[in-house]
DNA sequence: CGCTAATATTTGTCTAGTTGTATATTAACT
DNA sequence: AGTTAATATACAACTAGACAAATATTAGCG
């Protein structure tokens, strides 16, 4: 199982660049060492890359002048992968569709830090996913204390939105309190969930919603499929 | 009743002597082929040593090169991930910068449409590294409209920050308009410039930045390396 | 200005060395 | 028998450095 080569790598960022117009027919690329220099790598690499794309027509080098685009790729797929936007600030949520899980439980430490609640104090835990048509788009996993909602349980079990449940639970309107993104790579399960391939990119959001008090009443974390999806930030 | 292993005792007697400074950060170790004679094993016996001193980040292998020690974790702390305000990363961005490219050529339609320029205007690019200590911390390419800062590559020459160099070439203040955040797997590239492992994830972030008058200024891209930097986000 | 010579760049080629990976085999211990 | 550690071999991928050959740039000079 052998890892794509770097060299390839570097011939496709070249040829992406070369289709994009970024070089044109005619121009002269960077030298071959400051080419090293971009990618980290010696100079001998960059040149195998270099070769390949000569071969295929795509560049001519001189020796003493430099390299030179000849032509752009005739059929090079420019096709852009869509996402689905979704801007973080004003709702950062996307719409709940499919249950998977709704049940009662001990809280984590670190779940009952983040609510404010003691050690081990029971809370209800909603897994689901959001879908897009019949893509997944993200999985999530929302955190409510028991204490407070005894009885959320059972509003998942004809509700979906955490809003409307939140609402429904007396919770009239909550903010974002923190939001913290790290990048991960798909477990096999998650990959299953939101059919990726495991080894896929995913955005991992952990939030906390507070109410108008600023009392913690969710802890929700979120995994967007890296593919699918983009989050938006727009200063106010 | 197991013996211990060969490349365990291996493993220890080279980490003893990299303890006793007799190898210190930066240097090179003997060739695999040296160790193998010196400790009288095969190849993969001394493979098996340095890989586990790899895993725990004491050496760190560069095909081609050789095996070099690594430098203790100076400002990240191992373990912990790095946190990024959504405020710092607007104003002030990251600090110690590793040039790795600087360079104009024609703008690609996407940058063409952020910068509102005309299509395959020329643009100045800038590539570099993030720091911290000696970790890489994130991969960044900002592209500038070159008509508005003929001067600024050579800016770059002396100076890495780009919101100086932006002060130099007439930009007192900017601000950031949009951004969009999204998960990737890393290319071969981009894994050694950040020193992770091929495939593993990233964040990234696309911004455009606008001076007073809203007329943007610069098109910015930041892959941050998933392990190591955690993005959190409050709300005004 | 225009030409020439010297210098600096830049690609081409060659040799050598080093790590990464794959496959197969042997010895020892359970 | 089956598992594990270690060996043996071979090749691929990448680095390193040096030098030659072609071209570009610069300096000097008339």
């Amino acid at each position: 199982m052998t890892r794509t080569a770097i060299w390839t790598s570097i011939a496709a960022t070249l040829e992406s660049e070369i289709a994009a117009e970024l070089y044109t027919a005619g121009d002269k690329l960077p030298t071959e060492a400051a080419l090293a220099a971009r990618f980290g790598v010696n100079r001998h690499t960059v040149r195998r890359a270099l070769g390949d794309l000569a071969d295929r027509g795509l560049l001519r080098s001189r020796r003493g002048a430099g390299v030179f685009v000849e032509a752009p790729p005739t059929d090079y797929p420019i096709g852009r992968r869509v996402r689905f936007h979704q801007n973080i600030a004003a709702s950062g949520r996307l719409p709940a569709k499919e249950r998977l899980r709704i049940e009662t439980r001990a809280s984590s430490t670190l779940e009952a830090e983040a609510l404010e609640l003691a050690a081990g104090e029971r809370v209800v835990v909603y897994e689901g996913l959001s879908m897009s048509g019949n893509a997944p788009l993200a999985h999530f996993i929302s955190v409510f204390p028991l204490g407070r909602f005894p009885d959320i349980a059972e509003t998942f079990a004809t509700i979906t939105s955490v809003t409307e449940a939140l609402r429904q639970n007396g919770v009239a309107d909550f903010t974002r309190r923190e939001t913290r993104l790290t990048a991960e790579i798909a477990s096999p399960t998650q990959a299953l969930h939101l059919r990726l391939r495991d080894g896929d990119a995913l955005m991992k959001s952990v939030a906390i919603n507070v109410d108008a008090h600023g009392v913690p009443v969710e802890h929700g974390t979120t995994w967007f499929a890296g593919e699918r999806v983009t989050l938006t930030i727009t200063p106010e």
